[in-house]
DNA sequence: GCTGACTTGTCAATTACCTCA
DNA sequence: GGTGAGGTAATTGACAAGTCA
């Protein structure tokens, strides 16, 4: 048996007729204890998760156990609590990481196919049988309303077209959209969520 | 005031036992 | 009826803080 010592097998002795939780246990449940006993304990770890040893005393008695049988329930009962806190914590941090993650995936998706749109956008003024048809005429009058607007930014702001060498300069670079709207300065952030900063910087799309 | 022995309480890990499917 | 898994009371060993001579 576990009660090996007389201080525990007189902590049994004295305790009050136990309700089993059936009959079967009846004669063999001297470990558990009883649910009024776990009922008042666990209103009392409700309040205070650690009892003072003039409390313990007093729940000992009223509930006819050893302060030691009630510290150790106390003690155990903190394990649990903890473990306990510990998973609905990770189950908190795990909802908020999918949230984030399908949030990215979204996010990422998006600039694929703004990143397509450019490129089609940029082929199509690259293309000076495209441009003859009476776009380019458009674009050109419009950069040259917003290089009057703002000096400081000059012409190139526009898409950066201005001259043949820009065509030929977009021809030769793979993505040409990015190279205009300075994309790649955007690029790595959407790499990797991993980072605190760049899960607050996604945090403002939310 | 400092120090070492002792006590007390807590925690994590583990054991021993019970209950139930 | 035997068995394994899960739950829980209790033990063990380490550590920290308090007390006292």
């Amino acid at each position: 048996m576990h009660f090996q010592n007389p201080m525990m097998d007189e902590a049994i002795a004295e305790q009050p007729s136990q309700t089993p939780r059936n009959k079967k246990s009846e004669m063999k449940n001297k470990r558990r204890f009883s649910d009024e006993q776990i009922r008042l304990l666990e209103s009392v770890f409700e309040s205070e998760t650690r009892l003072e040893p003039r409390k313990k005393m007093q729940v000992a008695r009223e509930l006819g156990l050893q302060p030691r049988q009630v510290a150790i329930w106390f003690q155990n009962r903190r394990a649990r609590w903890k473990s306990k806190r510990i998973e609905q914590d990770y189950n908190t941090l795990k909802a908020d990481y999918d949230n984030l993650e399908s949030r990215f995936e979204s996010l990422k998706k998006e600039k694929q196919s703004l990143i397509l749109q450019m490129q089609k956008l940029s082929e199509l003024l690259a293309d000076p049988q495209e441009m003859n048809k009476g776009s380019s005429e458009y674009v050109d009058t419009k950069c040259e309303a917003e290089a009057e607007a703002q000096p400081s930014r000059g012409p190139a702001g526009c898409l950066g077209i201005r001259t043949e060498n820009d065509r030929d300069r977009l021809k030769q670079t793979g993505q040409p959209g990015e190279e205009f709207l300075m994309m790649d300065e955007y690029r790595n952030e959407f790499e990797s969520p991993a980072s605190p900063e760049k899960f607050y910087w996604l945090g403002s799309f939310m």
